[in-house]
DNA sequence: ATATAAATGCAATGGAAGTGCATTGTTTTA
DNA sequence: TAAAACAATGCACTTCCATTGCATTTATAT
Protein backbone atom coordinates (compact mmCIF):
# COMPACT_ATOMS: atom_id res chain seq x y z
CA UNK A 1 0.00 0.00 0.00
CA UNK A 2 2.71 2.44 1.19
CA UNK A 3 4.26 1.22 -1.83
CA UNK A 4 2.08 2.80 -4.04
CA UNK A 5 2.49 5.85 -2.23
CA UNK A 6 5.49 5.96 -2.81
CA UNK A 7 5.44 5.13 -6.51
CA UNK A 8 2.99 8.47 -7.29
CA UNK A 9 5.13 10.59 -4.96
CA UNK A 10 8.28 9.55 -6.97
CA UNK A 11 6.42 10.74 -10.25
CA UNK A 12 4.92 13.77 -8.84
CA UNK A 13 1.67 12.94 -8.28
CA UNK A 14 -0.16 13.46 -5.20
CA UNK A 15 -1.29 9.68 -3.41
CA UNK A 16 -4.88 10.76 -3.19
CA UNK A 17 -7.01 7.93 -1.96
CA UNK A 18 -8.78 7.11 -5.31
CA UNK A 19 -5.75 7.21 -7.17
CA UNK A 20 -4.05 4.92 -5.17
CA UNK A 21 -7.11 2.68 -5.96
CA UNK A 22 -7.06 2.98 -9.47
CA UNK A 23 -3.36 2.70 -9.65
CA UNK A 24 -4.15 -0.66 -7.25
CA UNK A 25 -6.50 -1.58 -9.63
CA UNK A 26 -4.81 -1.25 -12.84
CA UNK A 27 -1.66 -3.36 -11.27
CA UNK A 28 -3.78 -6.14 -10.45
CA UNK A 29 -5.01 -6.41 -14.42
CA UNK A 30 -2.64 -8.01 -16.31
CA UNK A 31 -4.45 -6.48 -19.44
CA UNK A 32 -4.70 -2.76 -20.69
CA UNK A 33 -7.66 -1.06 -19.00
CA UNK A 34 -10.18 1.64 -20.56
CA UNK A 35 -11.95 4.50 -18.82
CA UNK A 36 -15.07 2.23 -19.25
CA UNK A 37 -13.53 -0.32 -17.12
CA UNK A 38 -12.53 2.13 -14.27
CA UNK A 39 -15.90 3.62 -14.23
CA UNK A 40 -17.86 0.01 -13.66
CA UNK A 41 -15.83 -1.09 -11.17
CA UNK A 42 -15.58 2.21 -9.24
CA UNK A 43 -18.98 3.58 -9.71
CA UNK A 44 -19.22 6.04 -6.62
CA UNK A 45 -16.71 8.11 -8.15
CA UNK A 46 -17.08 10.88 -10.85
CA UNK A 47 -15.88 9.76 -14.62
CA UNK A 48 -14.69 12.98 -15.01
CA UNK A 49 -11.85 12.35 -11.92
CA UNK A 50 -10.91 8.91 -13.09
CA UNK A 51 -10.89 10.47 -16.95
CA UNK A 52 -8.59 13.14 -15.24
CA UNK A 53 -6.80 10.51 -13.14
CA UNK A 54 -5.38 8.36 -16.27
CA UNK A 55 -4.86 11.78 -18.20
CA UNK A 56 -2.43 12.80 -14.80
CA UNK A 57 -1.16 9.48 -14.89
CA UNK A 58 -0.39 9.72 -18.46
CA UNK A 59 1.24 12.59 -18.00
CA UNK A 60 3.70 12.05 -15.56
CA UNK A 61 4.81 8.63 -17.20
CA UNK A 62 3.10 6.27 -14.94
CA UNK A 63 1.09 4.91 -17.68
CA UNK A 64 0.73 4.72 -21.07
CA UNK A 65 -1.62 5.00 -23.35
CA UNK A 66 -2.35 2.31 -26.17
CA UNK A 67 -4.74 2.79 -28.97
CA UNK A 68 -5.17 -1.31 -29.95
CA UNK A 69 -7.49 0.17 -32.68
CA UNK A 70 -10.97 -0.34 -31.32
CA UNK A 71 -11.18 3.66 -31.02
CA UNK A 72 -11.08 3.02 -27.31
CA UNK A 73 -8.08 4.43 -25.56
CA UNK A 74 -6.73 2.35 -23.23
CA UNK A 75 -4.06 2.74 -20.94
CA UNK A 76 -1.28 0.14 -18.90
CA UNK A 77 1.07 0.86 -16.21
CA UNK A 78 4.47 1.51 -17.70
CA UNK A 79 7.19 -0.88 -16.58
CA UNK A 80 10.20 0.09 -14.47
CA UNK A 81 12.44 1.34 -17.78
CA UNK A 82 10.04 1.69 -19.69
CA UNK A 83 10.82 4.27 -22.62
CA UNK A 84 7.60 4.63 -23.87
CA UNK A 85 8.24 8.45 -24.85
CA UNK A 86 11.21 7.09 -26.78
CA UNK A 87 11.14 5.42 -30.18
CA UNK A 88 14.06 2.94 -29.52
CA UNK A 89 12.17 1.00 -26.66
CA UNK A 90 9.03 0.77 -28.23
CA UNK A 91 7.28 -2.68 -27.22
CA UNK A 92 4.04 -4.11 -28.88
CA UNK A 93 0.63 -4.81 -28.10
CA UNK A 94 -1.82 -8.01 -28.90
CA UNK A 95 -5.66 -7.22 -29.10
CA UNK A 96 -7.13 -10.31 -29.07
CA UNK A 97 -10.72 -10.15 -31.15
CA UNK A 98 -12.70 -12.61 -29.17
CA UNK A 99 -12.21 -11.61 -25.81
CA UNK A 100 -11.21 -8.13 -26.74
CA UNK A 101 -8.40 -7.61 -24.10
CA UNK A 102 -5.36 -5.99 -24.81
CA UNK A 103 -2.00 -6.91 -23.67
CA UNK A 104 1.47 -5.59 -23.74
CA UNK A 105 4.54 -7.72 -24.95
CA UNK A 106 6.99 -5.83 -23.37
CA UNK A 107 9.51 -8.88 -24.12
CA UNK A 108 8.23 -7.29 -27.70
CA UNK A 109 10.59 -4.81 -29.06
CA UNK A 110 9.79 -3.08 -31.98
CA UNK A 111 12.65 -3.78 -35.07
CA UNK A 112 14.12 -0.38 -35.69
CA UNK A 113 12.12 0.35 -39.16
CA UNK A 114 13.84 3.01 -41.88
CA UNK A 115 11.55 5.63 -43.03
CA UNK A 116 11.91 7.55 -46.51
CA UNK A 117 13.91 10.42 -46.68
CA UNK A 118 12.39 13.73 -44.69
CA UNK A 119 10.52 11.86 -42.57
CA UNK A 120 11.26 11.91 -38.71
CA UNK A 121 9.95 9.71 -36.50
CA UNK A 122 8.87 10.54 -32.66
CA UNK A 123 6.69 7.67 -32.03
CA UNK A 124 5.52 4.07 -32.86
CA UNK A 125 2.67 2.10 -32.34
CA UNK A 126 2.74 -1.56 -33.18
CA UNK A 127 -0.68 -3.76 -32.28
CA UNK A 128 -1.23 -7.31 -33.21
CA UNK A 129 -4.69 -8.51 -33.54
CA UNK A 130 -6.02 -12.00 -33.39
CA UNK A 131 -6.47 -14.52 -30.83
CA UNK A 132 -4.65 -14.58 -27.31
CA UNK A 133 -3.29 -17.54 -25.26
CA UNK A 134 -6.52 -17.96 -23.40
CA UNK A 135 -9.01 -18.28 -25.76
CA UNK A 136 -6.96 -20.22 -28.46
CA UNK A 137 -6.47 -23.07 -25.70
CA UNK B 1 -13.25 7.18 -66.13
CA UNK B 2 -14.56 3.93 -67.40
CA UNK B 3 -11.41 2.39 -65.83
CA UNK B 4 -12.83 3.33 -62.05
CA UNK B 5 -16.05 1.70 -63.29
CA UNK B 6 -14.36 -1.65 -64.35
CA UNK B 7 -12.74 -1.62 -60.99
CA UNK B 8 -15.56 -1.02 -59.12
CA UNK B 9 -17.89 -3.64 -60.85
CA UNK B 10 -14.52 -6.47 -60.19
CA UNK B 11 -14.62 -6.14 -56.95
CA UNK B 12 -18.55 -6.82 -56.82
CA UNK B 13 -19.43 -3.22 -56.40
CA UNK B 14 -22.23 -1.30 -58.48
CA UNK B 15 -20.56 1.99 -59.60
CA UNK B 16 -22.83 4.25 -59.00
CA UNK B 17 -22.45 8.51 -59.91
CA UNK B 18 -21.46 8.67 -56.07
CA UNK B 19 -19.20 5.58 -55.96
CA UNK B 20 -16.99 6.59 -58.58
CA UNK B 21 -16.86 10.41 -57.51
CA UNK B 22 -15.52 9.15 -54.01
CA UNK B 23 -13.12 6.62 -56.08
CA UNK B 24 -11.73 9.00 -57.68
CA UNK B 25 -11.09 11.09 -54.92
CA UNK B 26 -9.42 9.13 -53.03
CA UNK B 27 -7.40 8.19 -56.15
CA UNK B 28 -6.28 11.66 -56.32
CA UNK B 29 -5.33 12.32 -52.77
CA UNK B 30 -1.93 10.51 -51.92
CA UNK B 31 -3.05 10.58 -48.41
CA UNK B 32 -5.67 8.58 -46.27
CA UNK B 33 -9.18 9.78 -45.71
CA UNK B 34 -11.34 10.22 -43.18
CA UNK B 35 -14.98 10.81 -43.61
CA UNK B 36 -15.12 13.83 -42.54
CA UNK B 37 -13.29 14.87 -45.71
CA UNK B 38 -15.20 13.07 -47.68
CA UNK B 39 -18.18 15.39 -46.22
CA UNK B 40 -16.36 18.87 -46.72
CA UNK B 41 -16.12 17.41 -50.42
CA UNK B 42 -19.19 16.22 -51.41
CA UNK B 43 -21.55 18.69 -48.99
CA UNK B 44 -24.37 17.72 -51.82
CA UNK B 45 -24.23 14.06 -50.69
CA UNK B 46 -25.61 12.61 -47.33
CA UNK B 47 -22.98 11.79 -44.76
CA UNK B 48 -24.51 8.13 -44.36
CA UNK B 49 -24.16 7.54 -48.34
CA UNK B 50 -20.77 8.70 -48.11
CA UNK B 51 -20.35 6.51 -44.64
CA UNK B 52 -21.74 3.78 -46.47
CA UNK B 53 -20.06 3.90 -49.31
CA UNK B 54 -16.65 3.69 -47.67
CA UNK B 55 -17.74 1.12 -45.58
CA UNK B 56 -18.80 -1.00 -48.70
CA UNK B 57 -15.68 -0.30 -49.89
CA UNK B 58 -13.56 -1.76 -47.42
CA UNK B 59 -15.97 -5.14 -46.97
CA UNK B 60 -15.27 -5.50 -51.05
CA UNK B 61 -11.40 -4.73 -50.33
CA UNK B 62 -11.18 -1.55 -52.29
CA UNK B 63 -10.00 0.61 -49.47
CA UNK B 64 -8.27 -0.31 -46.09
CA UNK B 65 -9.36 1.32 -43.13
CA UNK B 66 -6.52 2.88 -40.86
CA UNK B 67 -6.04 3.69 -37.55
CA UNK B 68 -3.82 6.32 -37.04
CA UNK B 69 -4.07 7.10 -33.35
CA UNK B 70 -6.03 10.06 -33.72
CA UNK B 71 -9.48 8.14 -33.21
CA UNK B 72 -10.69 8.87 -36.95
CA UNK B 73 -10.93 6.14 -38.77
CA UNK B 74 -8.80 6.81 -42.12
CA UNK B 75 -9.17 5.30 -45.29
CA UNK B 76 -6.74 4.44 -48.33
CA UNK B 77 -6.78 2.84 -51.77
CA UNK B 78 -5.70 -0.65 -51.81
CA UNK B 79 -2.84 -1.10 -54.48
CA UNK B 80 -2.92 -3.71 -56.94
CA UNK B 81 -1.65 -6.78 -54.40
CA UNK B 82 -2.19 -4.61 -51.45
CA UNK B 83 -3.33 -8.10 -49.36
CA UNK B 84 -4.59 -6.11 -46.11
CA UNK B 85 -6.61 -8.94 -44.84
CA UNK B 86 -3.58 -10.94 -44.54
CA UNK B 87 -0.61 -10.76 -41.91
CA UNK B 88 2.36 -11.34 -44.59
CA UNK B 89 1.67 -8.30 -46.29
CA UNK B 90 1.26 -5.44 -44.16
CA UNK B 91 2.82 -2.61 -45.30
CA UNK B 92 2.92 0.38 -42.20
CA UNK B 93 1.50 4.21 -41.74
CA UNK B 94 3.05 7.47 -41.02
CA UNK B 95 0.63 10.31 -39.27
CA UNK B 96 2.37 13.61 -39.05
CA UNK B 97 1.78 15.44 -35.82
CA UNK B 98 2.40 18.15 -37.56
CA UNK B 99 0.14 18.54 -40.38
CA UNK B 100 -2.33 15.27 -39.14
CA UNK B 101 -2.10 13.84 -42.80
CA UNK B 102 -1.51 9.99 -42.73
CA UNK B 103 0.48 8.05 -45.81
CA UNK B 104 0.85 4.67 -46.36
CA UNK B 105 4.17 3.54 -46.88
CA UNK B 106 3.54 0.59 -48.73
CA UNK B 107 7.16 0.04 -49.59
CA UNK B 108 7.82 -0.78 -45.67
CA UNK B 109 6.72 -4.08 -45.07
CA UNK B 110 6.00 -5.47 -41.37
CA UNK B 111 9.29 -7.62 -40.63
CA UNK B 112 7.90 -10.78 -39.09
CA UNK B 113 6.68 -11.00 -35.41
CA UNK B 114 6.87 -13.75 -33.43
CA UNK B 115 4.43 -14.08 -30.93
CA UNK B 116 4.68 -16.22 -27.23
CA UNK B 117 3.25 -19.38 -27.31
CA UNK B 118 -0.50 -20.02 -27.64
CA UNK B 119 -0.92 -16.11 -29.24
CA UNK B 120 -2.40 -16.56 -33.18
CA UNK B 121 -1.89 -13.14 -35.19
CA UNK B 122 -4.31 -12.41 -37.87
CA UNK B 123 -3.58 -8.82 -38.65
CA UNK B 124 -1.80 -6.07 -37.48
CA UNK B 125 -1.21 -2.53 -37.08
CA UNK B 126 1.89 -0.41 -37.28
CA UNK B 127 1.56 3.63 -37.19
CA UNK B 128 4.80 5.90 -36.93
CA UNK B 129 4.38 9.21 -35.71
CA UNK B 130 6.14 12.12 -36.23
CA UNK B 131 7.05 14.97 -39.51
CA UNK B 132 6.31 14.01 -42.61
CA UNK B 133 8.99 14.95 -45.36
CA UNK B 134 6.51 17.85 -46.20
CA UNK B 135 6.49 19.57 -43.00
CA UNK B 136 10.39 18.79 -42.50
CA UNK B 137 11.64 20.47 -44.54
C1' DA C 1 -43.96 -3.01 -67.50
C1' DT C 2 -43.72 -4.72 -63.23
C1' DA C 3 -41.52 -6.86 -59.39
C1' DT C 4 -37.35 -6.98 -56.79
C1' DA C 5 -33.42 -5.48 -54.86
C1' DA C 6 -29.98 -2.12 -54.03
C1' DA C 7 -28.59 2.66 -53.11
C1' DT C 8 -29.58 6.95 -51.14
C1' DG C 9 -31.51 10.45 -47.92
C1' DC C 10 -33.41 11.87 -43.51
C1' DA C 11 -33.72 11.71 -38.68
C1' DA C 12 -32.30 10.15 -34.64
C1' DT C 13 -29.35 7.67 -31.30
C1' DG C 14 -25.23 6.25 -28.81
C1' DG C 15 -20.67 6.28 -27.01
C1' DA C 16 -16.65 8.27 -25.77
C1' DA C 17 -13.74 12.43 -25.23
C1' DG C 18 -13.29 16.74 -23.45
C1' DT C 19 -14.32 21.44 -20.87
C1' DG C 20 -16.01 25.15 -17.49
C1' DC C 21 -17.14 26.01 -13.17
C1' DA C 22 -18.37 25.34 -8.39
C1' DT C 23 -17.03 22.77 -4.31
C1' DT C 24 -14.24 20.23 -1.36
C1' DG C 25 -9.88 18.89 0.53
C1' DT C 26 -4.99 19.51 1.36
C1' DT C 27 -0.72 22.06 1.61
C1' DT C 28 1.84 26.19 2.69
C1' DT C 29 3.04 30.13 5.20
C1' DA C 30 2.39 34.16 7.79
C1' DT D 1 -3.19 27.74 14.27
C1' DA D 2 -5.75 30.53 10.83
C1' DA D 3 -5.80 32.18 6.41
C1' DA D 4 -4.42 32.08 1.77
C1' DA D 5 -3.22 29.28 -2.20
C1' DC D 6 -3.53 25.46 -4.76
C1' DA D 7 -4.81 20.82 -6.18
C1' DA D 8 -8.42 17.33 -6.62
C1' DT D 9 -13.09 16.10 -7.18
C1' DG D 10 -17.95 16.34 -8.75
C1' DC D 11 -21.62 18.05 -11.71
C1' DA D 12 -23.46 19.60 -15.94
C1' DC D 13 -22.90 20.25 -20.39
C1' DT D 14 -20.90 20.14 -25.12
C1' DT D 15 -18.79 18.21 -29.11
C1' DC D 16 -17.47 14.89 -32.31
C1' DC D 17 -17.73 10.89 -34.77
C1' DA D 18 -19.81 6.35 -35.57
C1' DT D 19 -23.94 3.90 -36.39
C1' DT D 20 -28.81 2.45 -37.22
C1' DG D 21 -33.96 2.36 -38.70
C1' DC D 22 -36.91 3.53 -41.91
C1' DA D 23 -38.78 5.88 -45.94
C1' DT D 24 -37.78 6.97 -50.69
C1' DT D 25 -35.62 6.84 -54.89
C1' DT D 26 -33.04 4.50 -58.47
C1' DA D 27 -31.41 0.62 -60.97
C1' DT D 28 -31.68 -4.32 -62.30
C1' DA D 29 -34.10 -8.46 -63.60
C1' DT D 30 -38.14 -11.17 -65.04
Amino acid sequence: MKEIEKTLENKNVRPTAMRILIYKYMAEKEVAIALTDIENTFTKADRTTLYRTLKTFEEKGIVHQIDDGTNISKYALCEPGCNCELDQDLHLHFHCSNCDETVCLTAHKLPHINLPEGYIAEDANLVIKGICDKCSS
